[in-house]
DNA sequence: ACGACACCTGTCCGTTCGGACAGGGTCCGG
DNA sequence: CCGGACCCTGTCCGAACGGACAGGTGTCGT
């Protein structure tokens, strides 16, 4: 039997599930949970050999728990199972540790799969999750950003004006517009509030 | 027996929808669907008592479904189903013809609970979900958006430019930005980006 | 040591925004 | 029928934005 526990911040997600696996007739749920936290204490607790987590967790960034669960039970392969799946957000899951990535649009049967494989040693990442990837990595530069330009992004995700981005980072206007431009450039946006839409798309904010 | 239709993007969320309304033994899943079209077709098609409706759809609005579904098929009852429960979703979702609104962090019973008390014609709204209602009513109008505001908002967040909405919207720029105005004193906001940022905020768009 | 990369700054200029004036029209409910 | 919404348009102007020029520093790896 594999052991597989499931976090997601919906309950009633959680339920199909964990109905969908335990259909399967091989896969046994050791745990649920619904928050970022959970998934860290359940992990260190019952070493799950598959976790399903969510990334839009209520409490805060299920990609920062992805760590946290590989600190706290490191034999435990992490399945992440959101809604959405752009490039930033998938090659940081990668990069984090997460070892399968599956969206929620995709049938029951195709989790059950990915968890299997991954549960032997495996790695089965579906298609469109693979070209994302693909994408991610193959652009060198172009729509990577800096920190200091990731920064500034967030910044103008809350409406700061170039001058009063400037205020806050100590540095002039003029070095804001440079940025800003920068910005705009790799992500291919028209103007910062594009860029902000895009940011958000991506989940860069 | 009470017949239910569900009509969510997440095959999976269905799935559990499904399992936990199967579970009660009073209800019967007549249909599921993944679109907001699926929802109004088999709406006209099978006439359920009740349709669970996701407001994430992945097509369109599913927030402009509820209008199409009760033209459909005006004596199904419509409870949404939706992760997001900002003031002005809540306000415009019953306004269209909503029945009960409940969120995906509920607990299945409870979930059982409103479809059985909606079939029976009464309603069921959950306490957090009035308490938005209220907010939302107490407002006189500062903060509520006119249908105009609101389709120009959605362009706004597009990131277009207030001449390119005027001419997607068959008007002069000055008319957009006159729009534009009035839409950043209800928000609140100091510029237009600000202005998306609190429309997402609110699941205005 | 040299190039690359990130970071910072400056001037100039055309475009866009957003606010402040001021007015048109419709349609609906009291 | 008249006030109050919503919608549309105009001119003027200061501020912000975004691009095109042209530089400066520091750090890092080859």
């Amino acid at each position: 039997m594999i052991r597989v526990a499931v976090v997601d911040d919906h309950p009633i997600v959680t339920d199909g599930v964990v109905a969908n696996l335990r259909a399967s007739g091989e896969i046994e749920i050791v745990a649920t949970g619904t928050s970022a936290d959970d998934a860290v204490v359940l992990a260190g607790a019952q070493h799950p050999d598959v976790l399903i987590l969510d990334l839009e967790l209520a409490g805060k960034n299920g990609i920062d728990a992805i760590r946290a669960v590989k600190e706290a039970s490191p034999q435990t392969r992490i399945v992440i199972f959101s809604a959405y799946a752009g490039e930033e957000r998938v090659a940081t899951a990668f990069e984090r540790g997460a070892d399968s990535y599956v969206l929620k649009g995709t049938s029951s049967d195709e989790l059950v799969a990915v968890v299997r494989a991954v549960a032997a040693g495996g790695t089965m990442i579906p298609p469109e999750i693979g070209a994302q990837l693909a994408r991610a990595v193959r652009q060198p530069r172009r729509d990577r950003l800096t920190e200091r330009e990731r920064e500034i992004l967030a910044l103008l995700a809350e409406a700061l004006a170039n001058r009063a981005v400037g205020e806050r980072l100590g540095i002039t206007e003029r070095t804001v517009k440079f940025h800003v431009g920068e910005i705009l450039g790799r992500l291919g946006a028209a103007n910062r509030a594009q860029a902000v839409a895009i940011a958000k798309a991506r989940g860069i904010v």
